[in-house]
RNA sequence: CCAGGGGGCCGGGCAGCCGCGUCGCUCGCCAGAGCGUCGAGGAAAGUCCGGGCUCCACGAAACGAGGGUGGCGGGUAACGCCCGCCCGGGGAAACCCGAGGGACAGUGCCACAGAGAGUAGACCGCCUGCGACCCGCAGGUAAGGCUGAAAGGGUGCGGUAAGAGCGCACCGGGGCCCUGGCGACAGGGCUCGCACGGCAAACCCCACCCGGAGCAAGGCCAAAUAGGGGUCUCGCGCGAAAGCAGGGGCGUUUCGUCCCGAGAGACCCGGGUUGGCUGCUUGAGCGCACGGAGCAAUCCGUCGCCGAGAUGAAUGGCUGCCCCGGCGGCGUGGGUCGCUAGCGAUACCGCCCGCCGGACAGAACCCGGCUUACAGGCCCCCUGGCUCC
RNA sequence: GCUGCUGUAGCUCAGAGGUAGAGCACUCCCUUGGUAAGGGAGAGGCCGAGAGUUCAAUUCUCUCCAGCAGCA
């Protein structure tokens, strides 16, 4: 069975406010998504590259999803994964290694502090 | 073989396991499953031009504004693209480069330097005359000097007080005519001593072209909110009715046309939606297939083929072998060098093994171009040089 | 998808075909017991990159490269 992806932007951004777990290709982003199953979304910027390389991350990134979520994933929540430039071209047997730990902490509770989106007196 | 120039093409291949998207068939009540099928590029890129398609505006013509193009002929749906030719420039050649109309329609600019920068001009010179000691004054002169990107045709001879197209020959240039060419233009003849430098990617003039927006176009369905408020302008007349008067719009004008006709129009504020389906891929399509026209671009006919339709966006992950390049190895074969003559050194050429690397780059409605990026490789043609027959 | 703007000294910006400038900042000197302020002097730039037009380009034209903004 074939796990369906996140198709809607206020999806992506209901994610922001889940577990956070930061690795060095890339960031887990986990968010309960009230019964609607283990789904998974993808995020690359523009910053990371062009659109050969964006793309390449992305198909990557899938295909470890596709191969961790049904043993590792969290049940009813959005996993997303969010490309950092070191990420690219980065070894795929690392980063399965590094996907799975991450896993590991979003299941016990444990993230990363959230990112501030405005910081406190400043002005957005 | 070396150096150079032009054109065309490819841009990893094969296999295994696990996966993704479209379409078709089968099974299933549904969710879905199985099988088959097809699945990124030469630039898909930049968005610099030209179109198709869709909606908006529109009655047509003329004029105007703004923008673009600019040798000639052809090709094309069209183009600012392509082909051929002309002219100018570069190169020894093959070949390459050129926004390449007009400067007697007008306005303008040409800094600095320099005597003088566009109706020429007298600083140094040169010559003549006068006064006379170096020199000064007046006049003539554009051959020489200086400056500059550019000095008002060039070279030579004659001529002259010195000079000057002042005269002559040749070259350059303007005008007219003839011949060749569809034409740009070329060749020739006659004539004019030459009166008019450059810049139009300065304004401009001439010729030709152009309505606006873009698939988030546009259409359908569903849900939700609202069926609002404010300001201004014009108007609230006749008729039983059709309609007329009147008002407003169409860049302007003329004729005309559309809307309203008792409400209309313009602007602003406020509120809701960013779901699904469609458009969506067969088209100015592709073919190193054949025939024909043409120097070519390209066109015509016949035959054959179907080659992506995603939408948080599909072609991927891992592995093995092969191919190419680089690095390393007390690994080996050869070559070269050294000497104690069977050992040593090797930066040269192979083989084997190991490691690393294999460009630029991802369709988003679709075509034709241009431009830019690109590891490496293949093929064809041309020019020049060397060697051999 | 479409459209517009910007790129000049370390920073913020002028400049309009011939010589590149201003303010702040920087260095040195004067002033002060010292600092600030003030005064004087000075350094700092292939004008984002490459072609073209022109005698001459930061300026005009074209092509790239960055960055920013707007519309649907």
């Amino acid at each position: 069975m074939t796990i369906p992806t996140i198709r809607k932007r206020a999806d992506f951004l209901a994610a922001n406010r889940g577990i956070r777990v930061a690795r060095a290709g890339f960031v887990l982003l986990a968010q309960p998504n009230g019964g609607r199953g283990k789904r998974f979304g993808v995020t690359v910027t523009k910053k990371i590259g062009n659109a050969v390389v964006r793309n390449r991350m992305k198909r990557r990134f899938r295909e470890l999803l596709r191969a961790a979520l049904p043993e590792a994933g969290l049940p009813d929540h959005d996993h997303v994964l969010i490309g950092r430039d070191r990420g690219v071209e980065r070894d795929f047997a690392t980063m399965r290694g590094e996907l799975a730990e991450a896993l590991a902490r979003a299941a016990a509770g444990k993230g990363d502090p959230p990112r501030r989106r405005r910081p406190e007196g400043r002005k957005g």
